[in-house]
RNA sequence: GACCCGUUGGUCAAGUGGUCAAGACGUCGCCCUCUCACGGCGGAAUCAGGGGUUCGACUCCCCUACGGGUUACCA
């Protein structure tokens, strides 16, 4: 068989040489040890907290070895195409911190390396495949869908291993007057590799490969025997040939992905090896999980909308909180080490693949509420407002008008409680921190809760009036309650819940029950923070009309 | 089915032959306390099972079970 031939008949067009491509995308020039990294989200638009997970170990491994981060567009597949996606993607990530260097962009390519969509690579890559179909690596193949499924059935009737190999890969070996005359026919044809792997041989003639993955240590797998498909019918590669071959001229150094690749590996080092390129550092991380009906389960796409970076963003979480989250089960021992730092930057954290967990991370929500409020809690009330304000604006127009122009109110409202060695922890993120908060403002303040059972209404207005009767705003938090106090004891209620406890018989109840009708009347809760900052933030006369309302 | 990866409390996990098997979240109890938080103290709760190897296995090997993933001209 003539292959320079065949690869003419099959690639006319083709005139440029993989040296032309060499020497177009050289060796990048970065210090040593510097890792290039780079996510490949295929636009559907639709980004996970999963996508996160992964792109923090690119940024991370980039970033912290003074190396680069990009984006390339894996657009190979054109049945999955969304309209604006590449947007969303840069902007979800962007909002959670995740920059890049190099690649896709909102405003279009950046850097050297490009185009960055797979889709504009085309000639590239069959400038690659001809090169191997030159060298007898790969063939045409006419198989159509109809004779791909018979053979599968029969494979499947046989209990043979699936798929298209040895001696069921019937184009293999196609003489060239064969291909000619189909080409001439017009018949669609893929390439595939003509893989080198064992084929029918017995089972110990089967070799295997051993590759360094730099989070799970050594993998020792069968080589692969596929004739995979390396460039579709419509001239677009796969993934195994466009990430092989795009890694390489973009000189990725750590190829971070999911652990549902592994089983591809070996197609992939097949092909690195025919191309004769270094394989890049595999980093396969372990996939976030979801429990459903008792078992754990791969996040998807579809069937999971509550764990995509918008449901998030839209719930108001923090970005650093889900970033805190994201690298507390990413690395184990951030969690330590953030302990010892509470106050340091989250980049100062020395991230390594090493020790990355490699089963399967079941999501947990009460976690990342707690590690938000932590985060929250070290971030300034300015800003925090800032940020429920930026928030509502996006999520909650209709609350806009409420904080807009009253800054400094809404700054005092997130602060109540912060101060001191003990500050109140109780935001975890925006959608809550409004309904925490909201019975600040009148349009959504309402008596929730119920005057406590032992309290008679008589009593309930006695106190109420009492308490209106001798308020004074100027009153410190001491001087304020001590008047509870004696309103409680002139009421029949133990001014200190101690004497309560002890002699509950001679009480009605204590100065608590007390403070909890006047908390309902102001807050329409029994639960809030402390009165008398809430009393001090509301103002004398908006404190005094509400009690007066309930009288 | 085949192949691959995995398996320490409810969850996230430390651990690399000798530990009373860390820690965090959650949960329960107590303390603090005018409520709720915050904080403090304490409790319950884990090495999937079976064989080896070894003086000694959570740690090494094998088998089984279970879970997950892959098996496309999707990525």
């Amino acid at each position: 068989m003539d292959y320079n031939k065949l690869a003419e008949l099959l690639f006319p067009h083709i005139t440029k040489a993989p040296e032309d491509y060499e020497t177009l995308y050289p060796e990048r020039n970065l210090p040593a040890g510097a890792k290039v990294t780079r996510l490949g989200p295929s636009p559907t638009g639709f980004i996970h907290l999963g996508n996160l997970y992964g792109a923090f170990v690119d940024e991370r491994l980039a970033h912290q070895s003074g190396g680069l981060f990009y984006l390339r567009i894996e657009d190979t597949d054109d049945k999955r195409q969304v309209e604006g996606a590449v947007e969303a993607i840069i902007s979800s990530l962007e909002f959670f911190g995740v920059t890049f260097d190099e690649g896709a962009s909102m405003e279009g390519d950046r850097g050297n390396y490009g185009p960055y969509y797979q889709s504009l690579r085309a000639e590239i890559y069959q400038t690659y495949v001809k090169q191997l179909v030159q060298g007898g690596h790969a063939y045409p193949c006419f198989c159509t869908e109809e004779e791909l499924n018979a053979i599968r059935e029969e494979q499947e009737r046989l209990k043979e291993n699936p798929g298209y190999y040895g001696r069921w890969a019937k184009h293999r070996n196609l003489t060239l007057e064969e291909i000619q005359n189909r080409l001439e026919q017009k018949l669609p044809f893929v390439v595939r590799l003509r893989s080198q792997g064992t084929h029918d041989g017995p089972e110990e003639d089967i070799r295997t490969i051993s590759v360094e993955d730099g989070i799970r240590g050594t993998l020792t797998m069968p080589e692969n025997n596929q004739d995979v498909v390396l460039l579709k019918a419509n001239g677009i590669p796969t993934y195994h040939f466009a990430h092989v071959v795009d890694d390489h001229l973009m000189r990725t150094t750590h190829v971070v992905r999911g652990a549902e690749w592994l089983p591809s590996l070996p197609i992939h080092v097949e092909l690195f090896r025919t191309m004769g390129w270094p394989l890049p550092i595999y980093c396969h991380t372990a996939q976030l999980m979801k429990m459903e009906d008792g078992n754990k389960r791969k996040l998807s796409k579809r069937k999971d909308p509550e764990l995509s970076l918008d449901y998030y963003r839209s719930e108001g979480y923090h970005p650093r909180a889900v970033r805190e989250y994201l690298l507390t089960i990413l690395n184990s021992n951030y969690e330590e080490w953030r302990l010892e730092n509470p106050d340091a930057a989250q980049e100062d954290f020395e991230f390594t693949v090493e020790k990355m967990s490699n089963s399967g991370t079941l999501f947990d929500l009460d976690k990342l509420n707690d590690i938000s409020k932590d985060v929250l809690v070290r971030i300034s009330a300015a800003e925090l407002c800032d940020f429920l304000i930026d928030w509502a604006k996006k999520y909650r127009p209709e609350l806009v008008e409420l904080f807009v122009g009253r800054e400094d109110y809404l700054t005092k409202i997130l602060d109540l409680g912060r101060q001191g060695e003990k500050p109140r922890k109780d935001f975890t993120h925006a959608r809550q921190m409004f309904e925490f908060i909201s019975y600040f403002y009148d349009d959504y303040f309402k008596i929730e809760d119920a005057y406590p059972e032992n309290v008679s209404e008589e009593d309930r207005k006695t106190i109420l009036s009492a308490y209106l009767e001798s308020y004074d705003h100027s009153d410190d938090q001491s001087q304020w309650f001590d008047k509870i106090r004696e309103i409680a004891a002139v009421n029949g209620y133990a001014a200190k819940p101690k004497d309560y406890k002890k002699n509950p018989e001679l009480y009605k109840g204590h100065v608590g029950d007390v403070s909890t009708v006047i908390r309902i009347s102001l807050m329409g809760r029994a639960m809030s923070p402390d009165i008398w900052e809430i009393q001090q933030i509301l103002g004398e006369e908006k404190t005094k009309e509400r009690i007066k309302k309930v009288l």
